[in-house]
DNA sequence: TTGTACGCGTTATCAG
DNA sequence: CTGATAACGCGTACAA
């Protein structure tokens, strides 16, 4: 590696202690004047940059902290990852980012690795295969603070960060049942994930709070992938069973409905209205312009990265943590795709 | 930070030196079989884990790299990093990830903050505002390695990875040639991009062999954006100057325009057919469906990746690197947006 | 085959 | 106010 400029250069070129240096590049109170002020130029002749490698070592700090998220294909991650980042450089630390591909395995191995990184905490969205329980709670108690993000574990005991799902959810449907759409469904996403769950109730509760009936056909489990979304529409199509709306998973799957009725002539929102979550920059070019959740994901993950920060100081003072939920404001954005034109 | 067993607690329970220790765990020929057993089950029983801040700093290496892109916004950058992440991992290199929003001035300070961070090599994507020559020029003279992809210095002595720009830009405006299309326009990038002058290049060539006239009207300046996209089109169809077929810098500026025509009910491609370049996602799910250039990512990031782990071995056995430029394989997709349907 | 001792660059402690 | 020294965890020459 580059050769670099180290305290005792400076100590060496001006004759004095490397203690001293140290401290006069530290600006301590206790060092004169003038030599301080002869430290910090022969610091700046030289090029000094303090290595961080042998202040972690003393420190016994790495200063690192490990991100797993399930993708990278759409925006919607990497935005949180921007705040994260936002809050982290601050802070000093570095960031190890890896992406799980939706699969447990890969999750498992990568938090492995980020242990052997000593990282000092770790924000996770977990994959859609499987909520790994035990895991999260094996690197908890070993003194590894995880903070959870967007798609949380159901039942570890840790802080979390989400939006009201439920809520969001309820609010979506109701818009729907307000446009006056008769035969409103569901695409709901995979069975393992938290979300899916909280979305799928928020929907059923705002269906029964209208007195609108729930039938087997009233939820379709879907998944989280354009192309399930696709397939998911294509086969009502060919049943014969269309609805008049439809509430979905996420924007991908809603892209891929709105794909399958275009191929068979059938028009959005005149024919089937539809309504996304977690606002892709897609949401506003395709047509119709698609109905959709937005989420504050660069806050998302400041909050996160904030919350983690925390964590690791009270860990590292041997203090209690306390584990909270926040849940942060979402917004639901209405465009040409869910509006009944017929009201 | 939490407790870690260190060499010092298996030499201690075992009663031998750390430096057999060292040695058996490095699994040297110069150690008793039957203590190297002993070593690894008692390093296994404590958890051990080599702390890789005291390696580096033993090794007098960060084993860390940076990476800088102009933005995050699309998947295009992410999963370029992707492949990097694909390559670094293996090697046992972390990665220092930030975006300069395509601002010149973001980006200088991120590249301080590497050099401050002692990263043994950076990969670049440069922004929009300005090519920093002098600051490239004086890293690699300090001894630092650059790589840069996608986004190249136009005139920096370093290695680089891309694609054939003009030849692509080149085949775009072919097929948009051979689709019989008349009146043939480029919206151009920013002019300070290299690949703004290539593509721009590769347009006029393919009109020029095919004696197409250019105008002073045949090649708008644009930008980059989906917004900058979307008001030159709309300039164009307030000025009734509108096109047969337009060949855009990339695909957000094929929305933008695509937006544009639908809002003045113009369709495409009837009226006017666009082709983007540097395929997103997108591209299949608009309506209609936009020809562009899709780009290989993740082998580009994979390829950046490998060319820079070389110039560091390089630079660290003193000897010189040759500058060499990748062009990687494009592939231009023919979608529903650019076929003329009166042919 | 194993142990001792030193160095990597930095900070902290304790004397002076 | 300043200097000598130990320590962080690991690797390695040298000695035993």
């Amino acid at each position: 590696m580059k050769k670099y400029a180290t305290i005792k250069d400076i100590a060496k070129a001006l004759n004095i202690s490397v203690a001293t240096v140290s401290r006069a590049l530290a600006d301590r109170w206790d060092v004169n004047p003038s030599t301080k002020k002869l430290v910090k130029e022969e610091a700046e002749r030289q090029n000094y940059k303090p290595n961080p490698i042998a202040t972690r070592l003393q420190n016994k700090r790495t200063k690192t902290i490990g991100v797993v998220v399930p993708e990278f294909k759409s925006s919607f991650f990497p935005n949180i990852i921007l705040g994260i980042q936002n809050i982290l450089d601050e802070a000093g630390f570095q960031l190890l980012i890896a992406q799980s591909n939706e699969s447990m395995a890969n999750e498992e191995k990568i938090l492995k690795l980020f242990e052997g990184n000593m990282v000092e905490g770790i924000l996770v969205s977990i994959n859609q295969e499987q909520d790994n329980i035990n895991l999260y709670n094996k690197i908890i108690n070993s003194g590894i603070p995880i903070v959870f993000f967007n798609r949380v574990s159901a039942t570890t005991l840790a802080s979390k960060v989400v939006i009201d799902n439920y809520k969001m959810a309820f609010f979506a449907t109701e818009h729907l049942i307000y446009n006056k759409f008769e035969k409103i469904i569901h695409f709901a996403g995979p069975a393992s994930l938290k979300i899916t769950q909280e979305r799928k109730k928020g929907f059923e509760d705002a269906m029964k709070k209208h007195h609108r009936v729930l039938t087997s056909n009233s939820i379709i489990d879907t998944g989280i992938m354009s192309e399930q979304g696709h397939s998911a529409m294509k086969k009502l199509i060919e049943e014969s069973n269309i609805p008049d709306a439809i509430f979905c998973f996420n924007d991908p799957v809603a892209f891929g409905a709105l794909k399958a009725l275009k191929e068979s002539n059938i028009t959005c929102p005149d024919t089937v209205a539809l309504v996304g979550f977690s606002e892709t920059e897609m949401a506003q070019l395709v047509e119709p312009p698609l109905t959709s959740v937005e989420q504050p994901t660069f806050k998302m993950g400041e909050t996160a990265a904030n919350i983690l920060l925390e964590q690791i100081e009270l860990t590292n003072e041997q203090q209690n943590i306390n584990f909270e939920t926040t849940s942060l404001t979402a917004h639901l954005h209405v465009r040409k795709s869910s509006i009944n034109k017929k009201i």
